[in-house]
DNA sequence: ACGATGATGAAC
DNA sequence: TTCATCATCGTA
């Protein structure tokens, strides 16, 4: 078998010590990666194109900031879960925890190829908080493959993070990373 | 530019 | 128990 064929078959669900480092580290290599969706027979398989890093206490953007809480509890758990909430009262947000068990963070996965959006992308997947707290790691309903896509540093966009104005300092860390597509060949 | 829509955290 | 706020989106 060629290096090009098992490069193309490579298909690797993330596991636990990858979710085990910094938000703002994770974040920008989750593009190029692959959310997969099993729904019954059918499986789905995105890009993820956009996320954005939400790192430890101290970052005022984060609902960590506040401290824990019945919602935020999952953030302060063992890396490699999913996060789910409700927003503005009708759109349900997207993360992975990240950082060693006890360290508060997570990244929000704000779209992938073909969906635009967190809100749109929980809602086309059919994610719901129903599946909070549960493990990003198991190939069963909702997890993150990687399958060989490799992204280059010139490939990704850095901005400050959406819809955080009200996070002082916090609110201008670059720390939503896009995958950019014109700059996607050399 | 604005309203929808309900959970959350903090104040009372 | 009430209140302001919210990691957004569709319609105007």
């Amino acid at each position: 078998m060629s290096n090009t064929r098992m490069l193309m078959e490579m298909r690797t669900v993330l596991e636990k010590e990858f979710f085990e480092r910094p938000a703002p580290a994770v974040a920008p290599e989750l593009l190029g990666m692959y959310l997969v969706r099993r729904s019954g027979a059918t499986e789905h398989a995105y890009m993820i194109t956009e996320v954005e890093a939400y790192e430890g206490y101290d970052d005022r953007a984060s609902h960590a900031s506040k401290g824990k809480t019945a919602r935020t509890a999952v953030m302060f758990g063992p890396p490699g879960r999913w996060y789910v909430y409700l927003v503005y009262g009708m759109h349900e947000m997207l993360n992975v925890v990240t950082g060693a068990d006890g360290h508060p963070a997570a990244v929000l996965i704000r779209g992938v190829e073909g969906i635009e959006g967190p809100g749109r992308l929980t809602k086309r997947l059919g994610i719901t908080r129903a599946e909070n707290t549960l493990p990003a790691t198991k190939a069963t309903g909702l997890w993150i493959e990687d399958r060989g896509v490799r992204i280059a540093p010139h490939q990704i966009q850095k901005t400050p993070r959406i819809g955080v104005a009200y996070a002082g300092e916090w609110a201008h860390k670059p720390w939503r990373f896009v995958l950019d597509k014109s700059s996607s060949r050399r």
